[in-house]
DNA sequence: CTATGTGAAGAACTTCACAGCT
DNA sequence: AGCTGTGAAGTTCTTCACATAG
């Protein structure tokens, strides 16, 4: 029941084949989710489809359509309690369980990053941060002790729990130290070097790059008559 | 009252309507620049449709397709001229230009921004920073001295041609500088705080989250079974 | 009477096949 | 002969309309 939530045990003639869930409802999803946690902190009880577009600037329809890939959430008439549509989305994006992650790169990025971790709800948890200049190894960022990516491979060998690799070193090391996490069964990389890395399709790829990010502004600088934007 | 269906008839399709172009293909060119300027440095003069597939990963009808909303850049037969086309891309993407931005916002990830901003191509301009906190205030990082974001709305009215404002200040503060760039002329945002922002129309937002990016890897974790990554 | 959930229509995007240059 | 450029087919995603549940 928890995993395979197949909706509905109705008349539904429905078989719920392999269905693919647009990349982009998950995108989406995390919005629900920011709106409805912060809500919920408030203290704010339920919300309709109507008022999570007005916050997500989401179409409604497609709200709806989103979360009825998961199942029956709402209340026909009433919209979404907000403790339990958290709770749903939470467990929809794999957030119920904790995701320990190792930071490669201490640089100020790196440092950004873990700082940032802090603000992390449970879902996540930086385990470990890896650098490779002897002048960072050893020194300490928030509460971590910096190690040398010598150690990373032994690291993760020794921890085999650890599910999530964020990349933050320059782009020349990057494949090299995504395919070290790669060969010790990491199972999702989240890059911030610019460049494109290889990864075997079994293991989760994201990247994050400014330059792109740039570019696609600039992009819609130069030319207001196209619209649209997703980003 | 629709418009018409311009479905293509005999020969009679160079009429490039409102030709609207999807953001994912300009997210595309982004990454064939990318390519395309590496193997230029590298001399390499020639790449075809399909070599440029191999290195992206995007398929090479894709690849053509995409060029093609812009022009005929190729030739038949032999390929796209790297020079050529790094040329058309810079310009497409609103490169030959640069565009002026400023960070504000000194903590570690603006600096990271900074740092790592002096290895962007000409086409991007960091012109000032700020921050909020007098600690930061007047420091150096990088060449900039750190500004008042009290200076802020001084600064954009007596540099107006600054197009673009790149936000990496905590979620608490982020709309209020959001607002103060846009009031000011701002043209992009570029978003590092994770909250939505609301922006009007005309001005052309992107926002990077890492929450979401962490989100949507813990989601493709959790059901291997779901494919499909663009990120 | 209200707001969800969803099949179906409609758009948008991608893939394909091949015409068209070189 | 080879590789681009592109209409058309195919697929996926979004919007819509409305039956449905409270």
């Amino acid at each position: 029941m928890m995993e395979k939530k197949i909706t509905a045990q109705r008349k539904k003639q429905k078989e719920l084949p392999a269905l693919q869930i647009p990349y982009s409802t998950i995108v989406r999803l995390t919005h629900y989710l920011r709106v409805v946690e912060k809500l919920d902190e408030l203290g704010v009880s339920n919300i309709s489809s109507a008022e999570l577009s007005e916050e997500t600037k989401i179409n409604s329809f497609l709200v709806r359509k989103d979360l009825s890939y998961f199942g029956e959430f709402g209340t026909r008439g009433v919209g979404y309690d907000i403790p339990s549509l958290r709770r749903e989305l939470r467990g929809i994006l794999g957030l119920t369980k904790t995701h320990k992650a190792v930071v490669v790169g201490a640089g100020n990025l790196g440092r950004a990053l873990i700082h940032y971790s802090g603000f992390l709800d449970k879902g996540f948890e930086i385990t470990a941060v890896f650098d490779s200049d002897p002048g960072k190894i050893g020194s300490k960022v928030e509460n971590f002790q910096v190690r040398s990516v010598f150690n990373l491979e032994e690291y993760l060998k020794g921890n085999p729990e650890t599910a999530i690799g964020i990349i933050a070193v320059p782009a020349a090391s990057a494949q090299f130290i995504a395919n070290l996490l790669i060969a010790n069964g990491i199972k999702g990389i989240l890059n911030f070097a610019p460049i494109t890395l290889q990864v075997p399709e079994e293991v989760v790829y994201s990247s994050v790059d400014l330059t792109t990010h740039l570019e696609i502004i600039s992009f819609y600088i130069t030319h207001p008559e196209a619209k649209k934007m997703n980003g």
